[in-house]
Order: C-alpha cells, then sequence, then structure tokens
DNA sequence: ATGGTTGTGTGACAA
C-alpha cells in the first residue's frame, strides 16, 4: 500500500485555505502537517478538510501567530504538544497514527525564525530557537520502543551547503549560521534521523522550500532556503518511494512564501 | 541597495 505525508508552512490558514483545498484535491497526501497557521482552535476552519475525508485533526493553534496543525484521513491517538522554553507559543503538536504493520509517533514542529541578530546574549528570539534545537537533540528517533518515528516542519534552518542559495553569503544570516546549522546536524546524527529530503537528492544538487516575499522576482532571483524538512527513524527509509517538492505552489494565487514537500512511502 | 513583502488585526510586530 501507498502512504503519503506532506508538510507545509501555510502562513494563516483561513487566508489560504482556496490553495490548501486545491493542493488536497491534487494530491491527496493521507495526511497534512501545516505550520503558521496564526488561528485560533475554534476558529480551525474544520469542514473542507472533513468534506475531502480528513476527519482527523490534531491542532494546536493560537490567536494571531504561531500555531501548527495536523490533518489526517487516519486516526490520531496519544496527542502531545511541547512548548520549549516554556514562553506559552503553539509551536508543535504530535500524535501516533497506525499504518500497515506499523505504528508511528509523528512530531510537526514550527521552530521560531530566531530574528536578525544571532547572539543569544543580545536576541531573546534567537535564544529561543537555540532552547528548540536543544529540545530536537534531547529527541530520539527511537525513543519509543516499537514505534516508528516521523519529524516534520519548518525548522528554519538550511543545514547543507547547498541548501540555500550562498553557502557563503548567508553564513552570518538566521537560518544558516554554523550554531543552527552544525546544531540541527547534530540533531540529526545523535537522535538517528534520517533526513528523507536529501536520501534520494544529495548534494551538491539545491533543494529549497521558500523563496522571500520580498524578492522582486522570486523565481527569477532563485534566492530559496531548504528550511522545512521531513525525517524519519532509520526502519522507514526502505519504504520511502518518493519526495516531491512542490515548487509550483510558490506561484499560485495569494501564495505562502512556503511550499509543501510530500514523503511518498510503500509498506 | 541595511532595502524589500506579507499577515494579523487596526498599531506594532513577526517572519
Amino acid at each position: 500500500m501507498q502512504f503519503s505525508l506532506a508538510t507545509w508552512n501555510i502562513n494563516s490558514v483561513r487566508l489560504r485555505m482556496p490553495i490548501v483545498e486545491r493542493f488536497l484535491d491534487e494530491k491527496q497526501p493521507d495526511i497534512l502537517c501545516l505550520q503558521e497557521t496564526k488561528c485560533p482552535n475554534e476558529l480551525f476552519p474544520i469542514a473542507p478538510f472533513n468534506d475531502r475525508g480528513y476527519l482527523h485533526q490534531a491542532i494546536n493553534g493560537q490567536k494571531g501567530y504561531h500555531g501548527v496543525a495536523i490533518i489526517s484521513r487516519l486516526p490520531l491517538r496519544n496527542l502531545d504538544k511541547r512548548d520549549p522554553g516554556d514562553v506559552g507559543h503553539a509551536r508543535h503538536i504530535s500524535a501516533l497514527f497506525d499504518v500497515s504493520e506499523k505504528t508511528v509517533r509523528l512530531h510537526n514542529f514550527y521552530v521560531p525564525a530566531g530574528g536578525d541578530e544571532p547572539d543569544p546574549a543580545i536576541n531573546p528570539k534567537f535564544a529561543h530557537k537555540l532552547d528548540f534545537i536543544a529540545a530536537l537533540k534531547g529527541m530520539h528517533s527511537g525513543a519509543e520502543p516499537g514505534i516508528s518515528s516521523i519529524l516534520v516542519g519548518d525548522l528554519n534552518i538550511a543545514p547543507l551547503e547547498h541548501d540555500v542559495w550562498s553557502h557563503k553569503q548567508l553564513l552570518k544570516i538566521v537560518s544558516h549560521t554554523p550554531v543552527e546549522t552544525e546544531g540541527l546536524m547534530d540533531v540529526i546524527s545523535s537522535g538517528s534521523w534520517l533526513d528523507l529530503m536529501r536520501q534520494f537528492t544529495p548534494e551538491p544538487e539545491k533543494l529549497y522550500t521558500w523563496w522571500s516575499y520580498r524578492a522582486a522576482n522570486w523565481e527569477l532571483a532563485n534566492k530559496g532556503r531548504r528550511l522545512d524538512h521531513v525525517w524519519s527513524s532509520p526502519d522507514l527509509g526502505p519504504h520511502l518511494a518518493d519526495v516531491e517538492i512542490l515548487k509550483d505552489a510558490r506561484g499560485w494565487e495569494k501564495p505562502s512564501d512556503h511550499v509543501p514537500v510530500i514523503a511518498r512511502f510503500d509498506f
């Protein structure tokens, strides 16, 4: 059987429902993980998802900022949420689901962007981002015996040289500073995570999931970064069939500045 | 080019 899972920083779920519906109709993932929903739970637009067979949701939202959600055709259980730094931000939710013979713990993260100054001593937003890296470092893909793991989301870090348009020019830019990139690569190796997006597309091929709104022509300039990620425990690696970055979505009407990433598995 | 754009929610902040 095939199973597919998508992640997308949507930058306001209510404003973007037309392109969310288009995405679901065209790609039909079994599970969609959203970040930056900017929507209180009681105002989350459930009906368009239910109409398409997504009867299960795990939502952690708040007014105005942040917010994450897992939208699923498969039942979700054992919901959990974390708040690294204990600042009251809705930036994580996790759930268990069953697919084929596997039980999977799915984590959906929205790591803080971290502001402009990459110095935790003077920039509390960067310190908060480092709290998330520390929290991720405490997570192992084999944390729960007998349960596989998938971790997705907008991690707001482009860890590899070819995850950005210019490694040299971005070394002092938040999202690609050494403390972030080395931190995230430590998380991947110490937690035994597989970086699924790089399984079939290793460096030096460029991979981007985000293009700034501020470019006059995002496509022509192509100054992208890979800020969105899909990781799994090693046991799921042999089941990975394909990873698609839906770059076209950056050109849809009223787009998010991030595009969806879809991982497809054969079980 | 130390700019530029977008969203929330109606002023300032986050990204």
